[in-house]
DNA sequence: GATGTAAATGAATGCCATTCATTTACTGGT
DNA sequence: ACCAGTAAATGAATGGCATTCATTTACATC
């Protein structure tokens, strides 16, 4: 019965290894996973999201994941569907429809702007597979059921702002001057004029008008649908 | 004066090895990678583009690509810029405003709905390193500005529909029952009810309709704006 | 004829996700 | 009390990937 081996002096990130075979208590789980993620993925962007890096935060050998997701994109799926949860679908039953659907919208673009490597993941994703998920449709669903919309125009009416806010998360993240020609300048005079006018005009953020003309744009286009 | 040595028999595509050095004619230039990265993709999607795969292709090895791009991202970038000069802007100037946003935008859609892994690198691209994308936008501009938009609307809501085209995009490689909550079904009553309707009524593909919903009422809330 | 630059090869580098054999712990059945 | 099966960890591969670098050769210029 030998000694237990003494911290190597560190600090509490510099734990003792620990020996193959199965732990007493489990170590990981897809929560604790999920959280992890997250917590590399804002200290170090999706760039430091790597499986290895993954492992490290979690004191254990990247293998061991594997016991708990089948791949890395497993791991996305699981980030995706807590971020879902943190959307706002609050004012739906509650606020009028189309205060609800920018609440909504708003919420879901702030969401995703800090996770667009996200996107291509969850705009093919199954909602079957992301719980919260398919509890945020719902609750949208809903919404639009209430507000007097007809059953078979919801389903792409969501789908249609969900283009749209999926659009818009990458243009949060766009440099402010993605529109300047630069040397070319001469060669776009009508873009140019348009790009400056705008500078002159604005003092929020261009991506904000962008998003604020297009939503309420779709929002009273749907809106004179209605039944 | 050695002989030449023979090819070793094979095909036309088994070529004689290459001895190092510079060669008498220059092998490859930008387009010749845009092309041959074009077939590529065409040939074995986004994940058969790799940097050797397109060497191979090419018939030089990896590195000699590096002599005419820095990176794999400026091989996306090229052919970014290739797609763009596709989508079709010419209904601007011709046809009244809001039929040339139509055509624009489905055939906008239409191009990147096969290139979504591209949608990350334009998204937030200088339109200065890409010509052809310039262009593009310098004829939409022009169309919006001949059409009476004024100056400082425009490139918001250009910024709006092309955010709206980019989800769309995605939209398009969803898989068509995305939206069953399978045994969740229900958990979720009211999305059943919606896409059951959906499914009843519809002949058409439901990523067009979502797209003609959503594009329609943006450019109804656009005109409507109109100076 | 020397010198510099451009365009190729080929060998290495480092990172990455993933797999597999192995070890160990717990649980349920007999 | 034993045994079998399953679950969760380690640690050592594996193969693919973009990218870099030293080297070689060709051409253009002075």
């Amino acid at each position: 019965m030998p000694a237990p081996i003494p911290a190597s002096s560190a600090g509490p990130a510099e734990s003792v290894r620990r020996r193959a075979g199965r732990p007493t208590a489990a170590i990981l789980d897809q929560e604790g996973i999920t959280t992890a993620a997250l917590k590399l993925i804002s200290n170090k962007g999706y760039n430091g999201l790597t499986m290895a890096a993954l492992a490290r935060s979690l004191g254990v050998a990247p293998s061991a994941l594997y016991n708990h997701v089948a791949s890395k994109d497993d791991v996305l799926l699981l980030v995706e569907d807590h971020l879902a949860a943190m959307v706002d679908v609050s004012a739906f039953g509650v606020e009028p429809w189309d205060a609800a659907v920018r609440r909504w919208a708003w919420s879901y673009r702030d969401v995703f702007s800090e996770h667009t490597p996200l996107i291509p993941v969850i705009a093919v994703l199954p909602v079957a597979d992301a719980p919260k998920t398919l509890a945020m449709y719902e609750a949208v669903t809903a919404g639009f059921r209430d507000a007097g919309f007809p059953d078979e125009m919801i389903i792409s009416a969501i789908v249609a702002l969900e283009a749209f806010v999926f659009g818009a998360a990458y243009d949060v993240n766009a440099p402010e001057d993605i529109f300047d020609a630069g040397s070319l300048a001469e060669q776009v005079p009508n873009l140019t004029a348009a790009v400056d006018r705008l500078a002159a005009e604005q003092h929020t953020r261009p991506t904000d008008v962008a998003f604020s003309l297009g939503l309420e744009a779709l929002i009273t286009g749907f809106g004179a649908l209605r039944g």
